[in-house]
DNA sequence: CGGCTAAGGCTATTAGCCTTAGCTTTATGG
DNA sequence: CCATAAAGCTAAGGCTAATAGCCTTAGCCG
């Protein structure tokens, strides 16, 4: 019995490149053995969790890739225009990977790794914000707009929720000017 | 063997029931089969293509219910008063409902009885942004970004994806706000 | 250099699930 | 009153995750 050296790592890349080419379903321990060269059991070894730790450990991989991704793209940015890359930025890591990005809702309840990413991720959004002079609760409130808008784009359109002929890139155009109109002139209570 | 007279109604009825209950994850055939009080294999008498199209009857029904829900919000109303009602009553849906709006995503890829209930929703939709002078394409993109920021707020508040301590009804009038602001001044282009 | 320990494999087994096949009973319509 | 279709059943096969227990390798320490 040769030894792989395998990680846990290697072990959620594996499971990545199954979403990826056949979907969320296809993500089974069974599945990622073979494709390591490995028995089902041995993978105890490494995700001592089993099925519902693996699927925890590859939404908290995928939510830290897109935080990455949107890091980057605000990167010496301000304004409108970061807003506009960092939207541009979501929804073309949601269309590179689209398998990989509907695998995120799977994850089961949130733990601390997954809300460590995940702040990771708001924490993106929220220095973007900071330009229109959001401050405390409104803050909040407006990252959490941008985020629905986001998640909500990302999600129906890699679910092939939008059917008709019309240009999605078009309708995120759209989805930038109403947004970044409604950060400046966002409502003071 | 008593004759159960089970109708593929009922049968998605007590599977909307199981996840409900206890989530997406626990609907499985065998749950269904003991909530009715049938064997499993029973269940393919009504419901032919087994768990994959019990999964889409679910999507169908849910779908259904969520467009009956905004059509009734709709009515009676118009303009931005239309817009935050919709909206509301979206959020509001999927808030009573968590699990079944969740449901929603585990859709295997749309057939004709889904894509008839989604066009309800979306008629909905495009009927109340009809005040608002959109045509054509405009239309079509407007619709886009109400459904998404719809979804993306709905998906990520009942997937617990909001942490903070700020009131999700705020959130939801500000996301009103800028909506409407937008569709008032929609990009003509 | 020898041996111990821990890690990373394995096989075998259990339990639960979906699904198909084929039989039996019930209800219903002619 | 009977024939037949619908609706139930049991049995069996094949898939999955998960656990238990064993074996081998690698590497460290005296």
């Amino acid at each position: 019995m040769p030894r792989v050296g395998l990680t846990p790592e290697q072990v959620v890349g594996h499971a990545l490149a199954l979403i990826d080419e056949q979907g969320p379903e296809a993500l089974t321990l069974a599945a990622v053995a073979a494709r390591a060269g490995v028995a089902t059991p041995s993978l105890y070894k490494h995700v001592s969790g089993g099925l519902a730790e693996l699927r925890r450990l590859v939404a908290v991989r995928v939510t830290g890739e897109l935080a990455d991704r949107l890091a980057e793209a605000a990167l010496g940015r301000g304004g409108d225009a970061a807003v506009a890359a960092v939207l541009r930025a979501y929804h073309a890591y949601a269309t590179e990977h689209p398998h990989r990005y509907g695998a995120l809702p799977q994850a089961p309840q949130p733990d601390a790794d997954l809300a460590a990413a995940a702040a990771r991720l708001v924490g993106v959004i929220v220095a973007v914000l900071r330009e229109y002079g959001l401050e405390g609760s409104e803050a909040i409130h407006a990252a959490r707009t941008f985020r629905s808008l986001a998640h909500g784009f990302a999600a129906l359109s890699t679910g092939g929720a939008f059917q008709l002929a019309e240009d999605l890139g078009e309708t995120q155009e759209r989805m930038i000017t109403v947004l970044t109109a409604g950060l400046r002139g966002w409502p003071r209570p």
